[in-house]
DNA sequence: AAAAGTTTCAAACATTTGTTTGATTCTTTT
DNA sequence: AAAAGAATCAAACAAATGTTTGAAACTTTT
């Protein structure tokens, strides 16, 4: 994957696409209607990411990236540290670096929380081939960096709390449109982010202690 | 809507549905698929369920219904009683039926994993109208039972956790597929239900009491 | 400035999909 | 048994979609 944009039209396409995507959702979204937001031809899409799966993947991958960079980053030095990190250093590692990126790039939150939701709705749960690698890398070195912190656990349970953590984050990330309904108004409709991620982090933090 | 099937041909189209649904996902399934599936023509589809979405409600309603009811019944016991109830006597009353459900027939793991899925990835997520009442009666009573458990809690945490709690619930529903492929191929492909299912209990339970 | 390449564009393509229609068969009621 | 209603069916409908094509415009290289 190219994470850097050589082509003018490739940078609009990949805006509009994010911009509408995470307003109303990859299927919802057709070819046209971001071609017609970029003011380029529909054929722009196919010509420079090979189809409509190639630009979701693109949308997604240009947050992807730093993110799991900076986790990874995160999470080696609490791997090479000598002492071994608390339980809560490492859910910070895994979460913030997607938070931060969220409070920069509002739609970044909508497109991750579509995204993976995508991924359970199709055939096959799969993540795709270029973003594979990394999320690998990262996986593994959470699942290291949790048993450090939390002894206890089999290598199957560690894999299990993180993708625990990960499906908390992930459902936090989503608009709070279905919880206001279940509470029949009682919830306000702004729920800050910050403190919803704050929860996030305590409810995780408990959970990976079980 | 009404979830005793009067006729035979719903019977059998609904069966199908759930069948070809679970397997492929909501959208790869067309009406074609399930109607020559069980054997009629594609238009008792719409006459007897008025549309695709219509269909895929039944299909979840008559999961969700007695899910719901069972939920409801248990979370009463916890609340008349006047010694308070602990955190992970809530959360299996809350967990509980729906695991039940799972071990009795299988495909409604992935229905509603994939059900649960595509309200997130659609524009509005949103619950069915049908299935919104019992939805919300269940949601109150969790929230009471919770505060309850833990009275430290706010309504707001209170509605928050319980969210959290069914976003383990649902992730760790779906196919281990991506943790597989996460993992490498360290994880072995069958865990089986139960075993996920403790560790979900005690994930939440660590989270709710967070 | 000619040649080679990259990028853009209008138009057509090729399917697929959920849905409706109107006639026909089956079932129930009177 | 006649009438009314419910259920089934083959066929057509209508519209939207991602993708491809082949020529034109533009940029870079020689």
């Amino acid at each position: 994957m190219k994470d850097v944009v050589v082509n003018e039209t490739q940078r609009r396409l990949l805006d509009s696409a994010e911009e509408l995507f995470a307003d109303r959702g990859f299927e919802a979204v057709s070819l046209r209607d971001i071609t017609q937001h970029a003011g380029t031809n529909v054929a722009s899409v196919n010509y420079h990411f090979a189809s409509k799966d190639g630009l979701i993947n693109a949308v997604v991958g240009r947050h992807a990236v730093p993110i799991q960079e900076a986790r990874l980053k995160l999470l080696q030095v609490l791997l090479e540290r000598e002492t071994s990190p608390s339980v809560q250093e490492v859910v910070e590692a895994f979460l913030r670096p997607l938070k931060e990126r969220i409070l920069e790039r509002e739609s970044c939150r909508r497109i991750f929380s579509r995204f993976l939701a995508r991924m359970m709705t199709e055939e096959a749960h799969r993540l795709p081939e270029e973003l594979l690698p990394q999320c690998q890398e990262a996986a593994e070195a959470i699942v290291r960096a949790m048993m450090k912190a939390a002894p206890h656990l089999s290598e199957w349970q560690a894999y299990y709390r993180m993708k625990f953590c990960f499906s908390v984050m992930a459902n936090a990330m989503e608009q709070d449109e279905m919880l206001i309904q279940l509470s029949g108004g009682r919830l306000d409709r702004e729920s800050d982010w910050e403190r919803i991620f704050t929860e996030v982090v305590n409810f995780c933090v408990g959970g990976v202690k079980g």
